[in-house]
DNA sequence: GGCTAATGTCAACATCTGTAGAGTTGTGAG
DNA sequence: CTCACAACTCTACAGATGTTGACATTAGCC
């Protein structure tokens, strides 16, 4: 008997009517919060309060937060899932080609929320620095068999300091005038650093 | 009379006797305990026990935790301090001094430590992220002078994010080979990526 | 020597955190 | 209908955190 009035009907406590999407909005909510203010300060009871939900709630679906966070933060849309179709029959080179799919990835609102989580959380939970390095790791060595030099595992990491620096210049530190430009605008600019670590003549002094 | 025994004569609360530079050391464990864990996971109580110090001296000297990281990551070092001239008798273009001067900035200690653990802390303080910022409006502007082509601004922010970006890999991330590399190594491969922004052509795109 | 300020400890506070356990209500299969 | 299970909330706990106030000891100036 906890409900003190038969008319309004509605407990706040137990399972509601009808079928529910409760576990997507804690995903939601967690993503939008890990990507807004990293691991440490998005709490269950922020991202919780998000939902509309109880805190044990989220910890009942999810076990805990660490596993909350690696469920959350799991990229909804692949580069691989991205059209390079397009940009590719336009006759652009190389590195136009990436800086424009990165940059287009980065429109997408899940996806943004996805990487700046990750990126966000690496400054202080390890196991999002794995998921960054991890994410480099499989996504942008894909592109490695564009590069013709030598040295591939070093362009390769030079042109993922690139990216990452951009994002985390634009979101995280908010530099002006790149946090207001247009995501096509920084993809010109990028494509010859692009161009440069894909194609370009090798530094290796070996002679140095 | 704290004293139980007046051979061992050493209370343990009171004055030490002597001079004493327990403020500095206070100073360097919050530099290297931001740097290492970023704002959030640096605690006063671990600041203060690498220090051997109680907690409440670090906020009798400090006043408050911002406070203490303001004042724990201003570098010790600045850029302008580096001699730019060595390299410059080498007979290096702009781009290559420049990538020198940076790498053989983070070699210093306390300057890397400083922008690591401001670099780690923009991620969820914002008033880290507001010195990163700051710090990249000062230092970088001065370089804004060597560049030849237009948008000077944007050509210092694309120089900015290559940066932070080679930074937030190569200690935060860690991603490899990168974080295994020689500063100077880098610095190399940096050079013709700094040259591009500093006078490569514009990308700017009126009619696009 | 005496006094003030600097240096130091200790115990405690209010608050927030992740998480556990018990209890309540709806759903769907038999 | 029944009954196991899934979806919920409530309460509470143990630990950590930034910060405070009271107190002890020494340094340095008159």
């Amino acid at each position: 008997m906890s409900d003190p009035d038969k008319k309004t009907g509605a407990s706040r406590i137990g399972r509601r009517p009808g079928p529910s999407s409760t576990r997507d909005e804690i995903l939601r909510a967690a993503r939008r919060r890990f990507a807004e203010a990293g691991y440490d300060r998005a709490t269950f009871r922020n991202i919780a309060a998000d939902a509309g939900v109880d805190p044990a709630l989220v910890v009942q679906f999810f076990g805990s937060k660490k596993e909350l966070f690696a469920a959350a933060t799991v990229p909804p849309v692949t580069l691989a899932e991205l059209s390079l179709a397009p940009a590719d029959a336009s006759g652009a080179g190389p590195g136009l080609r990436l800086a424009r799919l990165l940059m287009q990835w980065l429109e997408d609102e899940g996806a943004r929320q996805a990487l700046l989580a990750r990126v966000r959380s690496a400054s202080s939970e390890p196991s999002a620095a794995d998921a960054v390095r991890e994410m480099i790791g499989g996504q942008l060595a894909a592109f490695a068999e564009l590069m013709d030099g030598d040295r591939p595992d070093v362009r390769a990491s030079l042109l993922a300091t690139q990216f990452l620096g951009v994002v985390f210049a634009r979101f995280v530190v908010r530099v002006e005038p790149l946090a207001s430009m247009d995501g096509k605008e920084i993809a010109d600019w990028l494509a010859p650093t692009f161009d440069l670590y894909l194609t370009g003549p090798s530094q290796d002094t070996p002679f140095g």
